[in-house]
DNA sequence: AATGAATGAGCCTTCATTCAT
DNA sequence: TATGAATGAAGGCTCATTCAT
């Protein structure tokens, strides 16, 4: 049931919300009362939060496995972390866009923690940039702060025009972003 | 006092949110009542709008300017495009925010509206990396959809991390960003 | 219409009980809505702490009167505080009621003040008993605190069955009170 | 178990109140669920009323000894009601407090029950009083009723002021008040 | 004897909006 | 142009109670 009420909210967040969307509209659409949510519950926030922990712990993992992976170079780390963020929000979409729009909801010190594991992910990518100069994959004189943020803005905005059944794939998606990141657009 | 109104409306919506913010608070900063919003305002949601249509206006008129310019290379139009937006934020930081997160806000007719206005500035980004490929200042197999959308995120994603008085200025960070589009990182 | 939710809502405390009174019963009985109510009062408790400061701030300025008065002697005095507390419960008894009985629902912060009040109440009383001592009206070895409880203790339950139209007036009442704490009961 | 659950109530009633106190609160602090409470009591104002009996059944029980000691004055008498009366809030303070501020919170027929109840334990009172006059240890054109009124009064009252382990015992207080009514504290 | 899930009614409070003045 | 009083709908949350297990 907890499941049930936490898949339903995202689906009315997404679509609402955080603030539009009332514990009455979530319980209605699973046809039960509102005693329920709050059985399961302590309040409004707290089921929030569990969605945004969901979500960047799930990236967060991924992206470990990433940046594991032994036999890969930088480059190839950067393309499956492009990917990564792009297929997630194809395959979950709904919970990223949560994510990226309801943060001001949370309490202050729930969004501390919050922010503290996203710039633990963006400080990740900055590592990797970091290390591809190192051993000259990159530019030696890129500004690996800055390009991180690039990187993550255009993966992050996708959630606002991306769509699982358009022209393109999420891998082809991933692909043109690499490149353009890698190579550059100019001739 | 609209003016007046309108300004204090886009601190407090930045600060706190649309749907957080009410009347009363907006009122109370100008030592105002109720009715003198309803005199000057017929909803809460025309003022957001008012808010929306001012921001993107602003941006559209100076994509125009930029792009009739003559004498410039598509290269040096796409920097001052990106140059732009960064600095856009720098300037009016507070009307940006409110401009990404408070759409779902509007009436569904008001947000078509602001949404054909954006593709179009979209589209016009998307337009001149077409003339650069003609021009053969950029690869001829360019998605130039999938680009702009990424140039895009690039860019307004900074309103969730630009500081003005941080270490780089908007100058520099559109240098990057417009280097790390045309060049690549890779070596 | 502040007042007259003020008088509706002593009525009802009385009756009910602050806890099981709702502000939709007090509305009600006045026929205007919710959002009347929180115009003139910022929440429920506000309204109970006006109802305990105009009480005890009466009784308080009333006692002021009483011991200002230059002919009199302390016995008198006794009297006369006896005999307005016991008149201020017929006069205005729900609030008293209220007084006695809900102040447990007050925040901390404005607890403390009520008690702050109502212990100069009680020490005016003891010190007009010190001053009774002094001038060899009462007894010499009179324990002026704990006779103070037990004039209060006297006066305030009345609240519990005093009733202003019963076989005996307030003033008989406190003719008997006064005459059984002055002389005693006994042969 | 039942009588865990009972005791328990008194500590949380006596501290926060009756309609302030949730069952919630009563079986969490006994580590047992909301079930439980229901298994030994039909509803939460059957508690109430199990506390309320349980008081004044005790302090029935008490008078009923004094009143049928053979060879004591009804001075003497008077003097050991009003220190049972004392005493018995100083080992059962929180059960003391409970009856006198929450008989609001029973149904309009259990609280008939107990009213006849107090109006017995008052009427003895009375009558001991009357025994009194006609045994000339009492001045013969005493009011009887006020003066028991008044008697419980200073009595009952001291549940808002004493204090167990305060500077003067409840034998203390017991003689200040039986000698004040006795005596009086005029010379 | 005890649990845990669920209910439904009610509560305090907020707020966009209206309207007579 | 501006105010102040009033509305009514909705929202988050609490809680006594029920009941199958």
């Amino acid at each position: 049931m907890k499941e049930k009420i936490t898949e339903q909210a995202i689906l009315l967040f997404e679509k609402n919300g955080f603030s539009e969307t009332s514990i009455q509209d979530i319980v209605n659409h699973l046809h039960v009362t509102k005693g329920t949510f709050y059985y399961y519950f302590t309040s409004k926030e707290e089921l929030l939060m569990d969605i945004h922990n969901g979500y960047i712990d799930d990236v967060l993992k991924r992206q470990d496995q990433i940046l594991k992976e032994r036999n890969k170079s930088c480059k190839e780390k950067l393309y499956e972390i492009v990917f990564m963020l792009i297929s997630i929000i194809e395959s979950q979409g709904e919970s990223a866009r949560v994510f990226f729009r309801e943060m001001k909801n949370l309490s202050e010190e729930h969004k501390e923690d919050l922010i503290k594991k996203r710039e633990i992910f963006r400080n990740n990518l900055q590592e990797l940039l970091e290390e591809g100069k190192d051993k000259k994959e990159f530019h030696e004189d890129l500004s690996s702060d800055i390009v991180s943020f690039g990187i993550l803005g255009m993966t992050n905005w996708s959630y606002q025009w991306f769509k699982p059944n358009g022209k393109k794939s999420d891998q082809e998606v991933a692909k043109i972003f690499t490149d353009m990141v890698l190579k550059g657009i100019s001739i």
